[in-house]
DNA sequence: CACCCCATTATGTCTAGACATAATATCGAA
DNA sequence: TTCGATATTATGTCTAGACATAATGGGGTG
């Protein structure tokens, strides 16, 4: 038996194992001490290979108990949320925001709506309006978003830039354009279109809320899924 | 400085360092022999908290360069699809299957359409329909799904137990109810609904397609995260 | 000046052994 | 029989030191 990376052989042998099936959920894994003497290897080592395993979602560790191949194969899915400026020029057309209106609301003296700008606009690709973007930055976590001309410059990139979030929460849903909405997008009204709504915060602060409306048609969400999220 | 899991207190000071914005994307970290010096421990501690800062996507490492503070906030979600009949009772309403069309295409001499199950059915939550499904099993991938009654019992459910998955696509649009649709989801036609379209495969091998339609306001799809997925 | 080779450096991986901790199993007492 | 204290066991974490590996920066050569 080669000895090279002995940690990658007992994590694939172990995930070949169990993606075959020929380990089936709930089954017992050998403990360590033994897993080291079959591999020829310091316990610590198969200690790191269980361990990633267990991120990944494949084994679930119990002290004194064991390891056991786990449960129910994780069923959640890493999505990725890109920027729209990227996943346009991606497509091979030209990005274009165009900001409608930009208003300042709210008071810094009063608590309970605290000072926002928000922003109304649309993103095109090409000549085409690929979304309606409707957002609130909060002045108080972001205060230099007052300088800038959201007129000219999409939010979402220039905030990104300025100030990364660290936690978000994703609302989707289907919904029909208001005529308002569809003359915006260029569709007729009550055209199916995807509704993704966005908060995010920073080190527990808001920081912005979003709203965009993709015409049914220009946008699919697509979220790619094996178990681990490396 | 109390010497209590050193392992964990590198990682959240410096979890803490980036998050709050003290570190900012594309700084240095010290190396790993400072930081044991400093925390007062071995590398092999600093590294494995240095690891799991990068599995979590907040730094980056690089041999002989360092480690530096990751770039992007990695903008992936971790997206949680659950069973609808969980989702249902979650809840509190009855979740009731009612398959609508069970047939057995193709042939298995023919290489170019395998024996594979078409099922149609409807969600209910109470007495109102909640999603329509459209689903292909691969017989020869699940044999036994042949002799299952799929108009009684919720092929996604019986599938999950019988087979779970191990990859997955995902794609997620808006569309109009078309007129066939709209009357099993007893929702007007060209209602905005969303679509579901789920490919999951078993050691790369294809077990089954299902496309979900929802009505539009019986469903929101949502996802949450902050940068790890732990 | 451009190019290649090599020493240096920081991470990557591993070992053997130690102690901590949590959960189970066992045994004794009420 | 039931409850609670205790021993056992497997994982959790750590250390000090070793060697491997990849990338960088420099130096020498054409």
């Amino acid at each position: 038996m080669k000895r090279v990376n002995p940690a990658r052989r007992i994590q694939s042998d172990l995930e070949a194992d169990i993606r075959s099936g020929r380990l089936r959920p709930g089954d017992r894994i050998p403990i360590e001490q033994d897993l080291a003497g079959q591999y020829g290897c310091a316990r610590a080592t198969v200690s790191k290979a269980l361990g990633e395993l267990t991120a990944a979602g494949l084994i679930e560790r119990r002290r004194k108990a064991g390891s056991f191949v786990a449960h129910p194969p994780v069923h959640s899915a890493v999505m990725t949320v890109p920027d729209l400026a990227e996943l346009i020029e991606a497509r091979g057309e030209t990005y274009r925001w165009e900001g409608r209106s930009v208003r300042t609301l709210g008071d810094a003296k009063d608590r309970e709506s605290p000072p926002v700008l928000r922003i109304e606009g649309v993103h095109f690709g090409g000549d085409d309006p690929f979304a309606l973007e409707d957002r609130i930055i909060e002045l108080s976590e972001v205060p230099s978003a007052a300088d800038v001309d959201f007129k000219r410059q999409a939010p979402g990139t220039w905030l990104l830039a300025q100030l990364p979030w660290t936690e978000a929460r994703h609302a989707i849903r289907a919904v029909g354009a208001k005529s308002a909405e569809a003359r915006a997008l260029q569709v007729a009204a009550g055209t199916a279109c995807l509704e993704l709504e966005r908060d995010t915060w920073r080190s527990g602060r808001s920081i912005t809320h979003v709203r965009q409306l993709f015409p049914g048609d220009r946008f699919d969400l697509v979220a790619e899924f094996g178990n681990s999220p490396a």
